[in-house]
DNA sequence: CGCGCGATTGAGTAATTTCAAATCTAGTGG
DNA sequence: CCACTAGATTTGAAATTACTCAATCGCGCG
């Protein structure tokens, strides 16, 4: 049922079924379709959410015609709008589905008394949060060093099943260039 | 003493003096002069820094001319090459002090000792994980759809102390543009 | 067959980089 | 107190790169 859930933990922290019950009873099963939003600008932000599978997109508007992709997230993935989550303030980016995406959602106070009963779960949000910095002070550093065109390949080479799923303006707009530019880039020389 | 590091801690969470007596036995002592290094690529990484004072940074060389900076660490900041230290793996960025400071170290062994044994250390660890993901997060976007001006202002209001420390040549490594375009930026003409 | 979305191409414009040189500033020793 | 020096900042000008806007192309789907 909850499977992915169960073997995403266990990669981190061995438990029992019983212990997988319980915390499986603090998520909240949500089946989206395409297209529809997870989180909105001025929004609540509720819930922290597990990908099940699907696809989807967490990014910001400049002037409502811009799109900047902060993250995108797939089967194994965690998302959400953090900074509202945590802090519990208004949503500042949308979260929408590329695909029909099905997901769990977890929200603070059940995270946080998941954490507070349980040590091994505290262990594992700590784990998964230090690797998620990880991954962000790459990505920083990869847009401060490296060129679009590396950055496309490094994407590519790391995540391949995400070309299946998103379109290349997408694509651009997680790489920080316009599509154009990204277009013009694989087919380079003169 | 080690009252900094007490007062971090306990913005997250209460500790008796028993216990952060106990917590302190876990992390070194060291002191640094300007533009001594503390993590050298290549090296192993045995240490997570927390700054007691002065000021460092961490930065990444391209072809061993250009520098991009990952961070900055004042008081109450921790640092390390996160990538590293985490996976045990050798250093692909330096840190060296920009003035004479002063750090705590703890080995990534005595980290998960005192994350096991106390509950509350592997919450305070979660905590700041997570503040550090959604600076991480705000800072990615800030790359994406903010103008490098922005940036820099946004960064003057958030951190002025750093202004004091930091040439401007810094400055620009951290926003990700050369020092002439920065220098540009504040005589923005007509 | 035609619509619509995504991808590509072209051309002109704007912004940033690079390289070089000039200026400015703070600290040092005489 | 002054001259000197190293580091930091600024300025200029050319070259590069990316952007915008517009038009076109390609393909899957109803």
């Amino acid at each position: 049922m909850n499977e992915i859930l169960k073997q995403h933990i266990a990669q981190i922290t061995p438990i029992t079924d019983e212990e997988f019950a319980y915390i499986s009873s603090f998520f909240t099963y949500k089946k989206l379709r395409k297209h529809q939003f997870l989180v909105e600008v001025g929004n609540d932000v509720n819930f922290e959410y597990f990908v099940l599978g699907g696809c989807l997109k967490a990014y910001h508007l400049d002037n409502n015609t811009k799109e900047h992709i902060l993250q995108f997230a797939m089967q194994d993935w965690w998302i959400t709008d953090y900074q509202a989550f945590f802090n519990q303030t208004k949503a500042t980016i949308f979260i929408d589905c590329i695909e029909n995406s099905e997901v769990l959602g977890i929200n603070l106070h059940n995270k946080e008394k998941l954490c507070a009963e349980m040590h091994k779960m505290e262990h594992f949000f700590r784990k998964k949060s230090n690797s998620g910095y990880v991954a962000l002070q790459r990505r920083i550093l990869s847009l401060l060093n490296t060129t679009t065109k590396e950055r496309y390949e490094q994407l590519l080479q790391l995540y391949p099943q995400l070309f299946q799923k998103v379109p290349k303006t997408l694509i651009a707009a997680y790489l920080g260039v316009s599509r154009e530019t990204l277009s013009r880039l694989y087919t380079p020389e003169k």
